[in-house]
DNA sequence: AGAATAACTTTGTGATACAAAGTTATTGTA
DNA sequence: TACAATAACTTTGTATCACAAAGTTATTCT
């Protein structure tokens, strides 16, 4: 039987995994595009974006020249987390589809 | 992109997804196995059946012979929806695999 | 008759998702 | 240089929800 304790929660969160997969497919991703996309509010966004940080799964990257912009991308501890977490992804849609 | 309005949040959650998941690989669960596989609290698990009840997932059938038992299957509806919960699941693992 | 068990219900608490509005700093524009 | 606008927050409030623990009811075994 799968083992649903590992499913990572921070992760599971619905809106937490949608920003977790863009970070994932696409190396960087700036807030107004990630809110564009998520439609989230920014307050809302941010809080998860906090979450992942304070999990040490999500990094920032502040661009200097130009307008204020922050960049988000997952960290090297964040990529495993979410690779784990899409194993257990993968061992439910195959005791699903049995 | 893949559309998270989408993911069932009733299936989501952990502790549904994980009655959900053995419903769908097995026909039917008692109540007391499936106490036993995911260890939660009775009052807790019986919570999580009601919701998955009250969305039209999941019906129940009593034994009317020997001790009293209540068993918990899934409806076509809740078939339904787990399949298509399963299809985004897929998604995301594709998506995240990239 | 009394203990045990299944299947609940009820209650309380703590966590959290989310929206909305306010804040700060920076940058284009009149 | 003032001021409007924008990015990226922070704060606050609310409503939902997961979960545990304890109590309830009905049935069965001894």
């Amino acid at each position: 039987m799968i083992d649903f304790d590992k499913l990572d929660k921070t992760i599971h969160e619905r809106g937490r995994l949608s920003i977790m997969t863009m970070l994932a497919s696409r190396g960087e991703w700036k807030f107004q595009e990630l809110k564009d996309h998520l439609k989230m509010s920014d307050g809302n966004l941010i809080t998860h974006l906090r979450s992942l940080q304070k999990v040490g799964y999500v990094s920032t990257e502040k661009e200097v020249k130009g307008r204020k912009v922050t960049k988000y991308l997952l960290t090297r501890s964040g990529k495993k987390a979410f690779k784990e977490y899409l194993r257990l992804l993968e061992q439910i849609v195959m005791e699903g589809n049995s």
